[in-house]
DNA sequence: GTCTATAGTAAGATAGAC
DNA sequence: GTCTATCTTACTATAGAC
């Protein structure tokens, strides 16, 4: 371990601290929100100093960020699985498919509702809302696109009625209890299958 | 004119004044957004100053929401004029009415969509982005009654469904020409259309 | 009652020592 | 990589002129 010692000791601390960091302000955030968390507690919670957070991020809004880029790939890892399980199992039809997506998404969400209603609640730096708007635009392309056959593009109509659904509904679902939220969870899941394309009977 | 003179005139010139700084507010918000605007710009664009600007509004905060009120102000005028006029010429067919009114709200966001893009970019003060939700959720609430008997209370999902494709449908559609904008406007009306109801048929 | 000028205060961002 | 001390910005409050 010779060669990777220096490094990796450094590196490691750096880590450490980096994590402290975004932890502090997960949970700083969390309680107080974003606009009224100073950097000042954030640091003070993590154990380490306002240098050591800009060193590490480029401000309070990276910060933020950086927990929000954490959490969506924990989403997408838990949609993606939730979809090639049901395929394996042989569950082909679409709108099933599209349905499972969407139930995976709302229930990570309610699993790190804590999380989830941090970036969902509306209080983030400057222009965060439109770029969750538009990842979860992104999301729903990908998901929707299970609709349609594979050539054909995804109306932008639909893309939008589709996001704006899932968007207010991890809203609305991170501010009840597990029974409630699953329950409004399954019945948005029912509502959106209901845009399922005329099948052609050819 | 005796009595009045005086209070008029002052009360006038207050008027004025507060106009010039929701004016100028709009004008600087719309150009650099709330959270990069300065208070001493936007007092300077007004020709006014900072006290004044304090003497009539709570805060930077609070002239943006007042400048939202009257926005709010004239699409509820629009959509419950569209409601009326359409029912003064026969309409009654709900699913037709809701059309109508989510029809007028994008129309009056693609008339003034400086000021739309201004609310639905997510760049307001802290807190915002939920009162706008509400906002919105609300309006929708009183709208997609229209599909149900009097008596029967709205479904919640279907309440999240429709008042979430708004809010990103008017989001997407301020950043669009006319066309393109219209275009889209009646393609959302139209997938709305699709959650009547089954009718019974007694 | 209405506005101007100015001082106070809080918090995010930065520079430079260790 | 980390920390302390400092700076800058911008919201807020107040005293006094008109």
């Amino acid at each position: 371990m010779g060669t990777t010692d220096k490094s990796a000791r450094t590196s490691s601390r750096g880590a450490a601290t980096r994590n402290s960091l975004l932890k502090a302000a997960a949970r700083v955030f969390r309680t107080v929100g974003f606009a009224k968390a100073g950097v000042s507690e954030v640091v003070s919670v993590a154990g380490a100093s306002v240098g050591s957070l800009y060193h590490h991020f480029s401000g309070k809004a990276d910060l933020y960020r950086a927990l929000h880029e954490e959490f969506q790939r924990r989403q997408q890892e838990r949609t993606h699985q939730a979809v090639v399980e049901a395929r394996s199992c042989g569950e082909s039809d679409p709108t099933r498919l599209m349905n499972i997506a969407a139930h995976a998404y709302l229930l990570g969400c309610i699993e790190e509702r804590e999380t989830a209603r941090l970036f969902f609640s509306g209080d983030g730096p400057p222009g965060f809302d439109q770029q969750l708007r538009e990842r979860l635009t992104k999301w729903t392309n990908r998901n929707v696109a299970l609709f349609r056959k594979a050539d054909e593009p995804v109306d932008e109509a639909l893309l939008i009625v589709v996001s704006g659904a899932m968007f207010l509904a991890v809203a609305e679902v991170v501010r009840r209890d597990d029974a409630d939220a699953r329950r409004l969870a399954d019945d948005i899941a029912a509502l959106l299958s209901r845009f399922e394309p005329p099948r052609e009977t050819d």
